[in-house]
DNA sequence: TTTTATTTGAAATGAACGTTCCAAAAGTAA
DNA sequence: TTACTTTTGGAACGTTCATTTCAAATAAAA
């Protein structure tokens, strides 16, 4: 038997990568990118400067990748809340409701990972930009459709067409997302999200 | 006559201190705080470092004098807006439509520098958050009374409270900031005007 | 003109930055 | 065990950071 090439396998990483960007996520919505030192993401991950870097090749692809799995979790909590509501306007509440927990009773007042990047790094670098745009685009496409479908359904007045209603809702949630990093009162952000919800119903 | 001390002046700065801090809080705005450097601040201002250290004491300092003026800047603005106003809910959208300027016949897409500051550096250092928090609080401040003229005028509906319509223009102006960073379509930004202000009416 | 107080220019400071390097350690297959 | 390939630890890289230092320049008052 022939073989060109004799592979013998080396040895592999140890460490959790899920638990690693979990950390380090956490660490860039608490400081932002720019305020976040590879020196404390050694820390905060308990990697080597040489494993983070033989992982994610820089500080800024860390990043992006901390951006992707932050919204893939969240999308993938979106998803939970879908299946779960009967109409176009309970989804679009519950989706609200998701961040008002995380705001309200968790008491996390670090904003939004995703909003705090487009505030700091939008229109400087390419790939993150191309992010951002991608997420946006994502966010209004969901929007829509739960727009439309409760319209529907009836849930949702036709005043204004599904498109409008949806840039209308990102536009307030990421501003809920910016009020909740200095208002943690649980009625007072529940008032927003019923005059949103109100102003579509 | 006698005198304790012989006072003797000494040589006077040149430099105007409104330019330095217009040219300052330009580049903050474009960058942020943390990704603006002193040696960038030296360049956009045309001072030398001591001169800068002499007059600002640090660069945090220097931010938020950047922060005040910036502040001040638009209150001035704001109160224009105010007199040219019927109405309580015409009031709230001229100076929804003052940003609106901004984002889509300028075309600055580098949001407002008060709420990237927020999401930048809010709960992290003590003087940044006394001055966001006082924003915030005078802002609100401003908007109850708005929408508290708009109810006796007849402009704006009487389904919540001053301070809970309050809250909410206060996070749709957040969101619309935000949303003008990646959005910059002039009928785009319009609708979620016109949105916000379909709530009020 | 001399005295005085301050600004200014330019270099220097030491710490922190993101990143690289390389030898040692380690795991797998032969 | 040996050969091989990758990870790991830790030091080192050169750069940039905010800030300081200090002598020279400057302007107003005496």
């Amino acid at each position: 038997m022939e073989r060109s090439f004799q592979i013998k396998m080396p040895k592999e990483t140890t460490f959790d990568k899920d638990f690693v960007l979990k950390q380090a996520t956490n660490l860039f919505r608490e400081k932002g990118y720019n305020a976040t030192s590879m020196q404390d993401l050694v820390e905060v991950t308990g990697l080597n400067r040489s494993s983070i870097y033989n992982t994610f090749e820089s500080k800024k692809n860390l990043f992006l990748e901390c951006l992707k799995s932050y919204e893939t979790l969240y999308d993938r909590e979106v998803l939970k809340k879908l299946v779960q509501s009967n109409t176009g306007l309970q989804a679009i509440k519950a989706i609200f409701d998701m961040y008002l927990f995380e705001m309200a009773v968790v008491k996390d007042s670090r904003g939004c990972l995703i909003v705090n990047c487009k505030s700091e790094m939008a229109n400087h670098d390419a790939a993150i930009t191309n992010f951002l745009s991608s997420n946006q685009q994502k966010a209004l496409e969901l929007f829509e459709d739960l727009v439309s479908q409760g319209q529907k359904d009836g849930s949702i007045n036709q005043y204004k067409s599904p498109k409008e209603y949806a840039l209308f809702v990102y536009s307030s949630l990421q501003g809920f997302r910016m009020t909740g990093i200095l208002v943690s009162d649980k009625l007072q952000l529940q008032s927003i999200i019923t005059t949103v919800m109100q102003t579509l119903a």
